[in-house]
DNA sequence: TGCTTATGAATGATTATGATTGATTTTGGA
DNA sequence: TCCAAAATCAATCATAATCATTCATAAGCA
């Protein structure tokens, strides 16, 4: 086995069960003790994990990872399909705005090779960019530390700095009367100067969002256009400007 | 068979397997390990693979992937000693810029409850100032992928909306005639900014900085007062406006 | 033939590994 | 609480695998 793929083996296991026993690792790897050590000292360097007396444990993040963090979540799936569907909508050669934001992150592995400038808040969101290799600048602004979201006058300042073909906003909820809705009202602030230098905005969100209403108000429902999951599975409904499609799987 | 089959050959074995030995490769091909080398290093430079002790993984998927927050640096705990002794200069309340880089990543574990706001434009430092409670601004810009630093026109621009009491930045070389300097003439041009509106400017670097010069100058060695630990061990320089201090460790 | 390119073998350097040592931490019973 | 046994640890060393480099040869082509 390459040391490269037991690293990679160690991290997944890791992630399956949240702790590791080196005990363990060397029974399912047949590696040595001593090699089993020096991959663990390596990954806690590269903050992959965190050591502790006798294995491992997931290292301590302050900053939501989306990709670790959701897979627990019951609607990851919809999430891919969703984030997966919307990616349809870009051109090659676009300049893309992508909120901070779980299902925006989703999006990133569907952006590649496709020449995209893309700008976003989301520091979550950077590393799966650069993964990609995908031009990626960043808004300035004060970090909401739980999310992980750049937010405030200067984030809406540096906004103003660029033009956008394409912006896509995650939302806590939609509603025919009250809109666009997040808790926030700075984020809210920063997600309507985005789409507002957007030729077009999609918004993404899955069913639960469905009809509810959170504190503060991004825009009206008409001033983008809605991307939902629909609870049967494979379709997805595009609401663009109150009008109806319904659309097949991506 | 022909060099083309064989680099194909190779990457439709690794689509397959997504982790390849040279050892196999040899076996499969019945050529010589020294070709299979040559073809791991020109499938390497045109990005269809990336190399690893032993084999080859498919690019982008190495999950244990070093990260920019590697802590496994050269010359650590001098480094360390360093930033601990520069976070002294640090008072209660001040605002304050950090450079992206090893050396002022230190700094921060130092930095606790002294009830600052920091500004930064390296990715990097941003998890570590949360940990700490530390409010965080980041500039914008565009991210450079090896280092994580903000850098270009919008990282000057929002600099310009702050104000420092005191900045401490990290330099490639320090050199009598040539002054500080480093590789990114981009990165140069953020540092100078950053200084510019610092009442008081730190320059880090650790004696193995000393009389060398790199590509891009910033300023002049007499702009920033330059902290620089000694050869031996336990005592700092600090040498300002090109008056020399020898003071005590840390 | 003369030229370029691809190949394979040999080298010394670098890196990964496994075993051993003595120190440190945890555990469990008095 | 304290102590001793067991487990785990970091550090070191020798070995083995892998690596980049060099050089000589073979193959392709004008």
């Amino acid at each position: 086995m390459l040391t490269n793929e037991r690293h990679d083996f160690i991290l997944k296991l890791l992630e399956e069960k949240q702790t590791i026993k080196i005990q363990d690792i060397v029974e399912l790897t047949a590696a040595s003790e001593s090699t089993i050590r020096r991959d663990l000292t390596e990954l806690e360097n590269r903050q992959k994990l965190e050591r502790v007396f006798g294995g491992a444990v997931l290292p301590g993040r302050n900053l939501a990872e989306p990709s670790v963090a959701d897979k627990s979540a019951q609607n990851l799936q919809e999430k891919i399909n969703l984030a997966k569907f919307a990616s349809g909508f870009v051109q090659h050669g676009d300049s893309v705005f992508l909120d901070a934001g779980t299902t925006t992150f989703q999006m990133i592995p569907f952006l590649t090779e496709k020449d995209l400038v893309v700008v976003t808040n989301g520091l979550t969101l950077v590393e799966a960019l650069n993964e990609q290799g995908i031009t990626t600048y960043l808004t300035g602004g004060m970090i909401k530390p739980r999310t992980g979201a750049l937010v405030g006058a200067q984030t809406i300042q540096s906004l103003k700095n660029y033009r956008f073909d394409i912006c896509f906003l995650g939302v806590n909820g939609f509603h025919p009367d009250y809109g666009y809705t997040t808790p926030d009202p700075e984020e809210a602030a920063v997600k309507k100067m985005a789409s507002s230098l957007a030729r077009k905005t999609y918004v993404l969100a899955d069913h639960s969002k469905s009809n509810k209403v959170s504190f503060a108000k991004i825009m009206d429902l008409e001033e983008a256009t809605l991307v939902v999951d629909e609870l049967s599975a494979d379709t997805f409904e595009v609401l663009e400007k109150k009008t109806t499609v319904k659309v097949g799987k991506a």
